[in-house]
DNA sequence: TCTGGGGTCCTAGGACCC
DNA sequence: TCTGGGGTCCTAGGACCC
């Protein structure tokens, strides 16, 4: 366990995939931009000149599309395999700077750094770091320096509304952080959010010092262990430390809203198969089990009243752990048949697996293994076709997926796909 | 017609045990 | 008539995050 004494980074890519659609089209450098989530729904990334343009987060396309058009605005679909490739590569870059990182999601990490590290140590790292992604990657980022993890999000919050870069901020220096702190609304605190940021207003806590200045039994009484840990962590008390390099994550989902409405049991079957197989493939590949799986499936929208909306989950937990895409398979549409009701308009189903576990650490009850070796074998031909560029599907997602998502104006694979990789002239 | 798709951790309450 | 109490494990749901 490493000590809770020292310093972190958090760097965090500014726009991040609105300066992925970016990078492979320097025609599109000042133009505005936005990216749309699954099905074209929503808008779930803009840059800089779209902000400035007044369009917001979740702001639903359909309504919003005029606006779009008459500014001019650059619309993408999202390309998330695009993404991950760009995320894969920032951090692989971050992972030269310290023996100590912490991916915390696909645009944001944390490095850190031993006590005696000097400010002036760890801004020319910070320099470094901002330099060398730009000159490699071609995005920014902005960069938080501070003693606990929850002062570093807020030192990056500072860092990216600077007038001009580099867009670093450190809050090393007690009495400068404690400046800034009264400056700072609680809103803006990471962990507080819509339900807990009025509750402090009504208390009369508007900024970020005086979580810190409040006795600690009060902050106790009103928001519990949650609340206590994110004034220690204000304070400058680091109880988020959580560097483990070797933990697992607790479980794998595989959910997605269908391109149109679906009604039949069959559909419904073939898009969990697809959700299914999608979960497992990702089990495999970090080497996990899992010995529970969840299927969901949705009918109606909170919308649209005038159908009947319904949700609902089953779970299965099997005596022993398996990474095997048959096995899960047949137990979703077992599930299935418990949960479906005929005569709704489905529009999202979704699988989840948890209970994970290592595979080389499995704990076995009775029989070798719950999966036969010729099954075990099979998922192992599937994933190495696959990772050869084969195209393989199982005939249980059905051939047409006329469930799938919609994404009609995707950019191009670029760096994840042969067929699509840019042409240098 | 049309409103991501992932994740984490905590709490309350029920089941069950002695 | 009287109807314990403490502990653990599990699950569903809430709150928050990107």
């Amino acid at each position: 366990m490493l000590k809770i004494k020292g310093h972190y980074l958090l760097i965090d890519c500014n726009n991040f995939f609105a300066s992925c659609e970016r990078i492979f089209r320097p025609d599109w450098q000042h133009r505005p931009l936005v990216v749309l989530s699954g099905n074209d729904g929503c808008i779930i990334a803009r840059s800089p000149e779209s902000k400035k343009l007044g369009f917001q987060m979740g702001d639903p396309y359909f309504k919003v599309k005029d606006q779009l058009q008459l500014h001019r605005v650059v619309v993408c679909s999202s390309n998330f395999p695009l993404y991950s490739d760009i995320s894969r590569r920032v951090m692989n870059t971050l992972e030269d700077f310290s023996d100590h990182m912490e991916i915390y999601s696909v645009d944001e990490a944390f490095l850190y750094f031993d006590k005696q590290e000097s400010q002036s140590f760890l801004l020319d790292i910070a320099h470094e770091i901002v330099a060398t992604i730009k000159k490699n990657i071609g995005i920014d980022v902005s960069i938080g320096i501070a003693p606990t993890k929850t002062l570093a999000k807020l030192a990056n919050y500072k860092a990216k509304r600077l007038e001009s870069p580099p867009h670093i901020e450190s809050f090393y220096d007690p009495d400068y952080r404690r400046e800034q702190t009264e400056k700072l609304p609680v809103e803006e605190v990471w962990g507080i959010g819509k339900r807990m940021a009025p509750k402090f207003r009504s208390l009369g806590i508007r900024t970020v010092s005086q979580i810190i200045d409040k006795p600690e039994e009060i902050i106790q009484r009103h928001f519990g262990v949650v609340g206590s840990r994110i004034q220690l962590e204000l304070q400058g008390i680091s109880c988020l430390d959580k560097l483990g390099e070797d933990e697992h994550r607790q479980q794998i989902m595989s959910t997605r809203s269908f391109g149109q409405i679906v009604t039949s049991y069959e559909e419904l079957k073939e898009s969990l198969h697809f959700h299914v197989d999608a979960a497992c493939t990702q089990l495999r590949r970090e080497n996990l089990c899992a010995s529970n799986l969840t299927i969901m499936i949705r009918a109606g929208s909170i919308h649209l009243p005038e159908h009947e909306f319904y949700e609902k989950s089953a779970s299965f937990r099997l005596d022993n752990p398996s990474d095997n895409t048959h096995t899960f398979g047949k137990l979703a549409s077992l599930l299935l048949e418990q949960i479906w009701r005929p005569g709704l308009r489905y529009k999202k189903s979704g699988i989840m697996l948890s209970d994970l576990q290592e595979s080389d650490r499995v704990q076995l009850t009775f029989s070798p293994h719950t999966d036969s070796a010729s099954k075990q074998k099979l998922m192992q031909t599937l994933d190495k076709l696959r990772a050869s560029g084969h195209t393989v599907k199982f005939a249980s997602q059905g051939l047409s997926q006329q469930w799938a998502t919609k994404r009609d104006m995707r950019t191009p694979g670029y760096t994840t796909s042969w067929d699509e990789l840019p042409i240098v002239h």
